[in-house]
Parts: structure tokens; sequence; C-alpha cells
DNA sequence: CGTTTGGTTGAAATGTGTCAAACTTTGTGG
DNA sequence: CCACAAAGTTTGACACATTTCAACCAAACG
């Protein structure tokens, strides 16, 4: 390892990993990338829609979400974050942002100036296929929730919601033996799937009682995958993993 | 103008400007990219969820839709797409598909293969910088859809999406006077907006008699934007559109 | 012109929201 | 380490936006 080197990167590589393949040369570029990394307390405003961003961030630790409120003053949670996830990548190319970027737990960010992401696209070519192979799969996340909160009733949204916290958390290695830790409260997950969060507890205790979760405090444990999946309609597709990973 | 240009590539070109000043020689590149011209009927297929296409394709004329569809029959769709859209840009670096493509009308397209296009980005960065920001505004419609879904009821929900389509349709130069021709059934509004075709039908008729809107037959009119926008919730910022146009 | 497709209407059913209170867990300062 | 506050979860009763069903109507079309 050279000591110019910055360990703080590796959650952000492992993520691109699983979504795109890297040599030794490419991941080497990504570590030497100039990174000014800060510890967030929970539910704090990253950025917020209207700004202008002259960087964007990677979460390195914790959990963050993409919210937009209504003029009702309802919110609405677009993207659960997870650590190695570069939330904001797309202010890398629009100027100004439509979304608000948050928190959910204590996290370790590390800010990434536009001017430094892109000359590393403009010299490592495939780097920058596999930035915007990145943003396409938020892209195709954010489809896939819209299909959720549209046409599919509180029960499936739910265990949908769910596997795909799971198999995203595996693909980081942040899931093992069907057990990962969701540091996301029922108010949360309710801004996320368009419920209540009286209709999410409720949903969630179905869950239980089906047999198919074991959701205590932060901790998901799946009981049963195949029917949870069932229930959710979940079909990973969408997510675009390099090597498909079962939660088996 | 050159006799190898293919003028069927204007509406693309015309759709890039809006949201990405091009300069004379990429204008030039892009009219020479060679591209199989299609007509297609309407309520046809043009890739399906799971395909692996070696090509994009490029709405020329028509309207055509991105959906899903539920385990339950259901279906979502997730996008409308109007003349100068790449509707399934995305597959440059997604592999497999994870929606379905068709017309909504007949429509004329433009399949071009994505070696064309890994060219072009090759030779002009600033157009693969265009193209990355397309699939990043499609992105941010996508994030939009969710809130307007998952977060709106039903009346804000309808509004807001005559709201996108005109200031959409009005950035390619397909509206003029508050009017544009929007060819899209009550039963396709329903599957975008996540409710009932006798809902939409009910939301609709509230529209007209509150006097924001006619819509007769595919004829749409804006009778007082201010209102639909404030109605709909409508904030223009997501579309990224180089020169704002307001629908005034 | 009949047939299909899309639009409209009304009545009844229902999934989910709202409200309000109680309970439980977590975090924290004395 | 207790005590208390704050945050999150759970529960029940009720309200209501939206769906479903079913019929009818209007327009488009070959």
């Amino acid at each position: 390892m050279d000591a110019s080197f910055n360990p703080a990167v590796s959650p952000m590589i492992r993520k691109l990993e699983s979504i795109f393949s890297l040599d030794e040369s490419e991941r080497t570029a990504l570590l030497n990338l100039p990174l000014q990394v800060t510890m967030l307390k929970a539910d704090q405003d990253i950025v917020r829609e209207g700004d202008r961003p002259t960087r964007s961030c990677a979460l390195l630790e914790g959990f963050a979400c993409t919210f937009k409120m209504t003029a009702e003053g309802k919110r609405q949670i677009t993207a659960f974050h997870i650590p190695g996830d570069i939330p904001d990548l797309q202010s890398l190319h629009l100027e100004v942002l439509d979304t608000s970027l948050a928190t959910l737990t204590p996290s370790k960010v590390g800010f990434i100036q536009h001017e430094a992401l892109q000359e590393l696209c403009d010299n490592h070519s495939r780097i920058a296929r596999a930035l915007w192979r990145e943003t396409l799969i938020d892209a195709a996340i954010f489809r896939e929730w819209t299909v959720n909160v549209g046409r599919r009733e509180a029960y499936a949204r739910m265990a949908h919601l769910l596997c795909e916290l799971m198999v995203r958390l595996q693909a980081v290695g942040l899931a093992q033996d069907q057990t990962c830790e969701i540091p996301i409260t029922q108010g949360e997950f309710a801004d996320a799937t368009g419920l209540s969060n009286v209709h999410v507890n409720r949903v969630l205790q179905a869950l239980r009682t089906d047999g198919l979760i074991i959701l205590k405090g932060n901790t998901l444990q799946v009981l049963d995958w195949d029917q949870l999946k069932q229930a959710g309609d979940f079909d990973p597709t969408y997510l675009h993993l390099e090597r498909k990973q079962e939660a088996a």
C-alpha cells in the first residue's frame, strides 16, 4: 500500500465492484482520489434541494436518504443509501439539486470535488463508464420504487423494500446469514413507501406473524427468503449486480 | 447540408439542445449517426424486460412509454416518451433491460447500435456528457414520479403529470399557446399515476370543471397555468432544461 | 354501419389514513 | 446507575380517498 492511498474510499470501491469489474490500475486511481472526510450526526442534511454543489458525497459509513417535500408538507423518500453509495453523483452533470440528501444515522462521508471526478473520468474511460453505470442503476431503482408505490399494496410494498435492502447490503458485505442491520424507523419506511407510519407498523406485524421476518430494533432477519421475495414480487434484476447474489 | 447527413435525427438533436448546448461539430457528429429508421404501429413493444439489446432507440415521431408489470398483472408506466427522447439509452451500460418499452401511437423510431454510440462518446467527450446528462434527467423524472405517486392525492397527481408533459413538449417545440397534442388514454394515465381509470376520469372532470384545462380527444389546452401548476405542486427544476421555459 | 375502443356514471366495497392515547425502548445528564 | 425525557412503536375506533363492478354512452374505425 502506498502511503498516499486513502483507505477511506474502500467502501466506495467495494460498491463499484459489486456492479462493475475494476482492474488494479483503476482501483489505484480510485484510492488516490482526494477525499474530504467528515463525520455527521444523525438526521443532518448533507445537501438541500436547490443547492448547486461543486462536489459529490460518498457515504462511507452509516445510512442516508434522498427525499423531497411536497407543498402539503409530506415527505417522500426516493432512495435509501448504504455505505459505498455516492448519493448525489448526479450533481456532477446537473447543476441544481432537485432533491435533498440527509443522514439517517451518524455517518462518515467523503466529499469529492467535481473537478477531481471529472479528471478521473477523463483519464480512465472505464471508470467513467462505471460511474455512469452507477447512476443508471440508481435510475433503475427509482423506476422500481415507482412501480412499488404505484401498483403494489402495502404488504407487498414493504416486503419488496426489505428484499431490496437485504440484497443491496449483501452486495457490499453488510449482511450475512439472512441478517442485517437496518437503522430505519417505521416513519422513514412510511415516507419511502408512501404509506402512513401506522400502516407500516401493521404491515410489519403481519410480515412477522406470517413468519417471513424478524425485525427487532435495527436488526432484520429474513426467516423465509422465498416467501418474502414472492410476497414482495421481488426480482433483483433491476439492481444489475455484477455477480448475482441470491440471498440464500 | 452534406448528403450523408441523416435529417431523421433532428428531433433527437432538438431534445439534446433543450438540455445541453451543442456546437456545430457536435451537431454534425450527431447528424452522421447511422440510424436504422422504422415505422411502428400503436401499442407495439419496442423492447421487453429481460432483453439484452445491442442498440438503443431514438423516438423520432409519436409517443411511447416505459412500463413494468407486477405479479398481479397490474401495469405501472414509469415514463412517457415524446419525440426526441432516447427511451432506452440506459441499455448502453446496463446489459439486461429491467423494463419494457412500447409505442402508444404509430411512431417513427431510429435504432442506433451501441457501438456507434460508444464511438461517438469516445470521440466527443461533450456528447458523452450530454448523453449522461440525459440519463440523469430521466432519473430525476423517475424520482419526481415516485413523489407524485407516493405523496400527492389524485387531483394533484394528475395536474402534476399534465404540467410535466406540457413543459416537456414545449421544450421540443411541440406545444404552443398553452396547447398540445397528448395522445394518451385515461387508462394509460391511470397506469402512470397509480390510479384506476375510473378515478382518472373523475379527476380530469374536476380539472375541467375547475377551469384549469380543456382536454378533448388528444388535445390539451391549459386555461390557467398558474393554478394548474399550483394544484399539481409543480416545479420544473427537476426537468433541468437549458433555458427555462415558463409555459406562459 | 356495426364493432371496437375509450369515456362516463352510480353504488357499494375496501385499503389505508387520521387521530389520539398508551406503551416501550433508547439515550442522557445528574 | 438511576431517572427522566425523547423518540419510536403499538393499539383501537373512525373517516375517507380510491377501487371495484357493472352498465351505458360516445367516438373512432375499418
